[in-house]
DNA sequence: TTTGTGACCGTAA
DNA sequence: ATTACGGCCACAA
């Protein structure tokens, strides 16, 4: 059983699982969307709980600079550059470009999550 | 109760 | 490009 507040975490993986195939997104984000502003690192320990346990899409989200989180050549590093590149994502040096990569939701869906 | 620790972030040297 | 610092807040010791 996750030890952090379950309405919250399930908040957190309902908006990671809406970052689409191809894009991903920042910590930071993720937490404003999910209505948590300012608590990036609440994402961060919510995924890393959620995700030895439920479906979750926790390679999507990287740091709010490009970098992906972990420490470059660990095994969680490789595993989640495996899975971006699964996604069609370029990642260089354990590093995507916002620019081209960072999922940008359409009004409309950001108006269907009441937050 | 207090303290240290994060899959973080923005700003400023 | 790096490093430092203060904010952030739930958790564990």
């Amino acid at each position: 059983m996750p030890k952090i507040d379950h309405g919250k975490a399930l908040r957190i993986c309902e908006t990671v699982n809406r970052v689409p195939v191809g894009k991903v997104a920042s910590y930071g984000f993720i937490a404003d969307l999910a209505g948590l502003p300012g608590r990036a690192r609440m994402v961060g320990s919510a995924l890393r709980q959620v995700s030895a346990y439920q479906d979750v899409a926790w390679h999507r989200i990287i740091r709010a600079d490009g970098r992906l989180a972990f420490a470059r050549g660990s095994d969680a590093a490789h595993r989640q550059t495996e899975r971006l590149r699964e996604d069609g994502v370029v990642v260089v040096n354990g590093r995507v470009d916002l620019a081209r990569y960072h999922w940008q939701p359409e009004l409309s869906e950001l108006l269907q999550m009441n937050y």
